[in-house]
DNA sequence: GCATTAAAAGACATTGACGTCTTTTTTAAA
DNA sequence: TTTAAAAAAGACGTCAATGTCTTTTAATGC
């Protein structure tokens, strides 16, 4: 896994609150985690840590909720990869050898971080806006987990099956 | 971080087997644990599994230890990231969503794919036996935790910086 | 002020990766 | 046959990532 969940949290919350953005309201947190199935009070934490970091503005009580800060949509990928799972991600050594280095080598170095590289560069050069679609309804399904039904129909089918 | 610790200690574990290998004889865990700086019992669970998956050899009793099976030099890394963590490492979507595919793919699905396909295909095309260096010195430091003489070295340094 | 709404904060629980310890089994040598 | 060496097996412990629940704080409308 090269990323985290709180990373993957971090980017579909966003993502959704920058969709309802571009309708023009706030959302809250339990209308977040019910449309991207994320489990409501972890993906609260991770948005209050975005908040912190200013990627996000929050405010609190009726009518309240989440919205971009200014600079959100022009954003690069790694920046939110420093903010959950840190940048060791890309720096540091795959075998987890501390004094691997270009001098001292562990025997994947090179070929590894080469992708490393490839990786990185991707996450800077990709901005939250890059990943926004036109189509509202595909776009919801491209960051919802979808797991919910996927059961509801195992569940119906299941159900037939025993009728 | 790619791969997992497990990962990283058989191939380091195996890559030690192999130079005692070249010099014609057997190890123990014992001695292995101690010169890669790695666990000795968790080590010894993962050489157990090289075992029962025909990467490694093993006899019990005095005089006893570890040995590499026949292909294990030509085999590639791929199989070794099988054996330990898995293929989903390749083939699972990078932000967990299990409906993530080609025709409905998450936001990050086509660029990650890419760097995983990268990834992939150095790991099938490496083998064991590539990793291998001259250098018995070299190697061993290379493929060693090395965090001892690291500390070693920073407390010295902070002593003389204290005197 | 009071009630309501929603984020923020923090205590607590769960899980899997990682790690340790003890006992059992197998093998070789004397 | 006994003893010692070493892997194998399995119980148990630890920790960080993840997830849940409750309480607190802040904002709004009446």
């Amino acid at each position: 896994m090269l990323f985290s969940k709180s990373f993957g949290y971090a980017l579909r919350g966003i993502l959704y609150v920058a969709l309802a953005q571009s309708e023009g309201r706030r959302v809250q947190v339990d209308e977040i985690s019910e449309k991207l199935g994320v489990p409501r009070h972890f993906l609260g934490k991770i948005l209050n840590r975005m908040v912190k970091e200013g990627l996000l503005q929050s405010v609190k009580g009726p009518y309240g909720g989440f919205a971009l800060a200014a600079a959100t949509l022009q954003t690069p990928l790694l920046k939110l990869i420093e903010l959950t799972d840190g940048l060791g991600t890309f720096n540091n050594c795959v075998l987890r050898l501390h004094a691997c280095n270009a001098v001292n080598p562990c025997p994947l170095h090179h070929q590894v971080m080469d992708i490393k590289n490839n990786l990185q560069h991707m996450m800077m050069g990709t901005l939250v806006s890059d990943l926004m679609i036109g189509d509202r309804e595909a776009f919801i399904r491209s960051i919802a987990t979808e797991e919910l039904d996927g059961l509801l129909q195992k569940i119906t089918n299941h159900d037939e099956h025993d009728a």
